[in-house]
DNA sequence: TTGTAAGCGTTATCAA
DNA sequence: TTGATAACGCTTACAA
């Protein structure tokens, strides 16, 4: 009982017209179509159950109406949804997408040849990468020659078309506030700065800030994700004659790492050591104490990718753009004056 | 500059054979080659940066190296990869389908039409449900006659395939691990428990416990997502002459959301409350205090729902399965015992 | 082991 | 406003 498919042919048919004049309806090119067999058409359509064959249309057009989203797998056994940011980011550019029409894919990505295989294997439309691809932009943008779209590069191309945030005046909101409610000795948390040209800027916002308020921070305050034991090293860093009293983590993720060690440690938060995050992410209002963070707005940032996205597509080629959008701090509970 | 796509033709004509023979070598029918000329041919299409045409080959062979991942979109402004749940579970199927040679596209889910539309406009190979599909799981089944994998559901339909857990168990883990620790007079919150099997499950795992322990709890102690003001019930149900000591949510989403009103309350967990989860997602460990909750593999889940759908991808006809995998509870510190 | 021929369902192109 | 025809790149089925 395999139920046929039903085609172009098959509706052309029955309605007594060329498959051409069906493609042209079900492709909304109305005007070239008279409004009568257009509507007759599209009735017996529906009636049938058409569904368009979208592996024929991009074959015969050589582009199909699908975005890629790449995202790096750093490690064999990490999982980037994990990250909340990110899948976060991947839902909103989700949605948007489906909004425009057009379907998504989700690639992870080890190889830089890996890319290229799948957008070309697929005609995709246009890419998202979401993650760091700084040293394969070039050659990505060699290779494909569709839409690309970047977040949070610090690529030095210049052809790049990128959506990103203010990192650095991040560094600096956050470098300010401590100051501001009195804190002097202070520390940063986060994933290897070498890494990553976000986290590179955010510190060093943060540092500027401090060095012109003749603070300079000991190369010790300085702790990665690497730290063998977090928990110990926070209760290193918060005694002694001059204690650490507050800590920039450059994503909220890395915050509340902070605050699990602390509780393990009885180190108070905030009244031991303040905390200031990154990103804002739902859980962050609901933690306890409630945490103070740089928020970017990430659904914001995913519907600007999307526009740029499609202008790329639609539009023969149009200007790179690198779009950065402002970042603000939210105050709650988990810096305290001193 | 309009590079020419490298077909398998291009290929044949450089090799002096045809392409046919290509196509053999280029899908790994290597027995049907010989090893000379199939060497050679591998050779001459990687130097040529060959990439097939996926689209071409599910045109040709009716059916695609794709799955589906179909995401219940249940409201206008919920993103369903906001749940921690959701997005792990999405981000570890993602990885091993790709293991497996197969892409993954996903689709948030409004209408029911929605579903078939999409699979069969791009020759899906398979699709995977993630969410609440219960009403349209018949329907779904005969209009699309590939494999479809649904996951957590509670639907009558005999020849469903699903992947689930032991909801009910849950429940009942959470009830007696409060009574071991002296809690007579308990709560329970989650979503409204007419909308989900998972959450109707686990709560009468957990009352049927409890009433077999001669406590059954007042209507009012049932709280749902949409109380106005959790904080102020909460306050409500920790006073009095009879205070409730504990709640049990049906999710660790659910938890941290009683963490954070009760903090706002000046309700101390675990002292003055007891909570217990469900799910055990990473952040559990990290909140503070640590939480207690019942926990489900979902690594393992998003492995058990892969390998399910590939064997029903590559066998003729397998048998429907239900596969029900095993809860724990897991012990941290958001239990106080009385 | 290899090749030929006929599609797969659509769109591009040109003609009517 | 409509239609005929030839691709698009691949696989299926069969023949050599």
């Amino acid at each position: 009982m395999v139920r046929k498919v039903v085609t172009l042919k098959d509706i052309a048919k029955r309605a007594g017209v060329s498959s051409m004049t069906v493609s042209r309806v079900m492709n909304g090119n109305t005007k070239e179509v008279s409004d009568k067999t257009s509507e007759k058409i599209r009735k017996i359509a529906h009636e049938m159950g058409y569904v368009p064959n979208s592996s024929a249309r991009a074959l015969a057009s050589r582009s199909s109406r699908l975005i890629a989203a790449l995202l790096q797998e750093y490690d064999e056994d990490y999982n980037p949804l994990e990250d909340s940011y990110t899948s976060y980011f991947l839902g909103e550019l989700a949605r948007q997408i489906k909004k425009e029409g057009y379907d998504l894919m989700i690639h992870y990505v080890k190889d830089y040849s890996e890319i290229t295989y799948s957008l070309k294997s697929w005609n995709v439309a246009g890419a998202v990468f979401i993650g760091m691809f700084d040293e394969s932009i070039r050659k990505l943008q060699e290779d494909n020659h569709i839409p690309l779209i970047f977040t949070d590069s610090y690529s030095t191309v210049r052809s790049i078309t990128n959506v990103g945030i203010d990192d650095y005046a991040g560094g600096e909101l956050a470098a300010r506030h401590f100051l501001e409610n009195g804190h002097r000795n202070l520390a940063f948390y986060g994933p290897e700065v070498l890494d990553n040209g976000v986290v590179t800027h955010r510190m060093r916002g943060f540092v500027t800030v401090l060095r012109e308020a003749g603070i300079s921070l000991p190369l010790e305050n300085f702790m990665d994700l690497g730290v063998k034991d977090l928990g110990a090293a926070l209760k290193r860093l918060c005694s002694g004659e001059n204690p650490v009293t507050g800590i920039f983590t450059t994503a909220d993720n890395c915050a509340y790492r902070i605050y699990s060690e602390a509780y393990r440690m009885g180190i108070r938060v905030p009244d031991d050591l303040s905390v200031i995050g990154f990103d804002d992410l739902n859980m962050s209002a609901m933690i306890t104490p409630p945490l103070t963070t740089v928020r970017q707005d990430i659904k914001k940032k995913a519907a600007v990718t999307c526009d740029l996205l499609m202008k790329h597509i639609r539009e023969t080629d149009p200007p790179a753009e690198n779009i950065i959008m402002n970042v603000e701090l939210v105050e709650r509970g988990s810096v305290r004056r001193r």
